[in-house]
DNA sequence: GAATTTACTTCAAAAATTGAAGCAAATTTC
DNA sequence: GAAATTTGCTTCAATTTTTGAAGTAAATTC
């Protein structure tokens, strides 16, 4: 199987190329198809659109949840945070570490919290500067009814042994991806 | 093999079951690992997140590569739209379905886009209300030079066969994910 | 030819992001 | 043990992005 080959007709400058292999959802926007009419390429920005489109569909699934629970003082963004955090107790620092945010950005984000009410800042006796974190009741309730929620978005996606395993190769990549655009963002090249 | 049994573990709740399988990149997260220290879980939150933090980082790349490129009069998220262009002669409708934009915001960017030169407007004469769209010379040449720039980039992912395999399940899934998201947001449940 | 629909655009307000600066506690250096 | 530096945030101001409502003109339907 020579793909090298295949590469000249690729619309964006790098490819991949792709086995259509029978699969359930032939909505698939199929890229790079109208452009050599018989083969499926797909590029690391349509890899990066489609994660940006789905991420927009999940923030928006999390307001549609946030709405239905009458929450209005904290958007998507501040509910996802709140998931992150869990039922861990940590400073600042770690939960910059865990969700890999940016420091003004999550002040930004926990000041709405604190001030909702969704989160708790225990003063911490060893190092006064940074306080702990962790999940006020009210933050704990709403988690759970996010997690709840969650469930019932899931029974529309199927969970064979085959599904489990793209969801993972799918995290991996993406995590994989995520590093290298980091490193290559920060070293450059 | 039993999976059903393993969900209780899930610090969110509704996990993947993971096989740990070798790989290259032993950086990962290993979400749920701290739970129930055995077995890696997976959540759609966590492929959520994954899915913003490597957006953010492909945006990285994208801005940094403008700014070699000596270009700020428009962002990563303008570039992107070029890129969705590509070479293409569309209008603005087909556009927002190729992108799954939202109106306003397309009009913003191609606003932004035509005030810097990037893309030209030729009115249609079958409908005067949409104008087609497609790359000045201007914009066709910063595409080929942020494809370019991706080639690098690409070197520092290895391209074997099961690379392609795993960019593909990865792409499949997460636009599976974003269908059924959508669906969810736009009909419940 | 009036009413409705389509295909956008514009606007104003809100939300999110960024970078720089600031601050107080902790640590290191001298 | 005082001064300088570092750490761990927070605040601020400026941008950028997103959203929703309203508007407009052309096309279509009634």
């Amino acid at each position: 199987m020579n793909h090298r080959i295949l590469y000249p007709f690729a619309d964006f400058g790098d490819a991949v190329v792709v086995e259509p292999e029978g699969d359930t959802t032939r909505n698939t926007p199929d890229p790079g198809r109208d452009q050599d009419g018989d083969r499926s390429l797909i590029t690391y920005f349509e890899l990066a659109r489609v994660m940006e489109r789905a991420s927009r569909r999940f923030s928006g699934l999390l307001r549609t949840e946030l709405t239905k629970l009458g929450v209005d003082d904290i958007g998507s963004a501040q509910a996802m945070v709140l998931l992150v955090i869990g039922e861990a107790e940590l400073s600042v620092g770690e939960l910059l570490d865990r969700g890999h945010y940016v420091g003004s950005n999550i002040s930004y984000y926990l000041k709405q919290l604190a001030d909702g009410d969704y989160i708790d800042r225990i003063a911490s006796q060893r190092d006064k500067r940074s306080a702990r974190i962790r999940l006020s009741e009210k933050g704990r309730q709403l988690c759970t009814a996010l997690r709840e929620a969650a469930k019932s978005y899931e029974r529309a996606l199927s969970h064979g042994e085959q599904d489990r395993r793209n969801l993972e190769t799918a995290f991996q990549t993406l995590h994989r991806l995520e590093l290298v655009w980091g490193n290559a963002a920060r070293y450059g090249i």
